[in-house]
DNA sequence: GTCTATAATGAGATAGAC
DNA sequence: GTCTATCTCATTATAGAC
């Protein structure tokens, strides 16, 4: 009989394509997909190039994985607490889209560089058309989840306006996590900025464009 | 007598130079500048490779051109607009937030393709922040005068609030521009999204940031 | 799984004829 | 200014030893 299977992967293995994801998701954030180059990854995971190959199957697999392996831990975590959220209390705009928001934010204060580096890497995808399907993989299901919420509370609204609102938030949440170099420029001071911040604006924003 | 001005440029030059900037305009919008290839460049302008670099310098400086020459427009129209604006009626938020966006709307409306590759463009230098002193250059000028005038408009708010919600609004300037395709996706139907949608969400969430 | 060596491609830049 | 030919370098990908 053929042995089709695989072997379970080993524990050391395990361990290195972890180093490998992680030092890709760093270069990919940081230069883009087409800035970064294998070798920059093999370097930052201290491991030779060939295995950067063997691992990744080729660089735009490698960049796929990268995205997939965060959007899947974050949407898990936003579509269950949005699930509580439902079953506290009743939903306004407000608590909704904090609770979009605040499940990214509360993974960039448990572990700062991975979660921010996601983020930039996300802005990318976005930016790209190239990752069209790609985003409608890994971000789609979760944001119309979203979106039907935001349509039961406004049901008066079209559909595209509520789309339309939600892309506006979703860009003003990737500014605040990667153009905070920008906010100090402009503004002067150190940076404080804030989630409540992020929170009222985009609210306050969506609110009027749905009753407009 | 040493001669060291240039003479100037033939009709035929400048034509030459015109069609390699609208090129290169084009494919780094839609590729980025890793992404990008002076051949793309040469291969849209049509002409040979050696010219691109002939009249670009090198690629970096190529793309640099290509972002100031239009960043110098439409500044120009920005402050012009802004001063009749001031000159004719008490300004609100509303219509500051509507003349910063309409002067750009309106060059895209006047000459669709050119403007449009140029929204994407500057989202590209928005976005890395290897362009960041490009970025100092070509558009703090211009968003130091508008935040002036939000600071009027609200004394009681803090620069750094002021200057977070102008980054969210140009964040959602750009969404408007570069992602179409998303809001189709999530919304279902055909575009038409609207620029007086886009001052609304943006008036009200800053108003309702800086009254915080 | 791990690692090395190498192939094959395509890039930006340059020199020099016209 | 224009264009061709060429140089040099870095990239992804692969083949095969351990």
């Amino acid at each position: 009989m053929e042995q089709t299977r695989k072997r379970a992967p080993s524990a050391r293995s395990l361990e290195t394509k972890k180093r490998i994801l992680d030092g890709a998701e760093k270069i990919f954030a940081d230069k883009g997909y087409d800035g970064a180059t294998l070798r920059n990854i093999a370097g930052l995971a201290k491991v030779p190039v060939g295995l950067v190959h063997h691992h990744g199957h080729s660089k735009e697999d490698l960049f796929c994985q990268t995205v997939r392996r965060r959007a899947d831990h974050l949407s898990k975590i936003r579509i269950q607490n949005l699930e509580e959220l439902k079953s506290r209390s009743n939903l306004t705009l407000h608590s909704l889209l904090d609770c979009f928001f605040r499940a990214f934010v509360n993974l960039v204060e448990q572990d700062g560089e991975h979660w921010q580096s996601y983020g930039r890497l996300v802005a990318h995808v976005s930016a790209n058309p190239r990752w069209r399907s790609l985003a409608e993989e890994c971000f789609d299901p979760t944001a119309k989840l979203f979106l039907h919420e935001i349509s039961l509370l406004y049901p008066n609204a079209s559909q595209l306006r509520a789309a339309t609102g939600q892309i506006y938030a979703v860009a003003a949440l990737l500014a605040f996590f990667n153009s905070t170099w920008r906010i100090e420029t402009l503004g002067g001071v150190n940076n404080n900025a804030n989630i409540d911040e992020l929170v009222t604006f985009c609210s306050a924003g969506m609110d009027a464009l749905l009753n407009k």
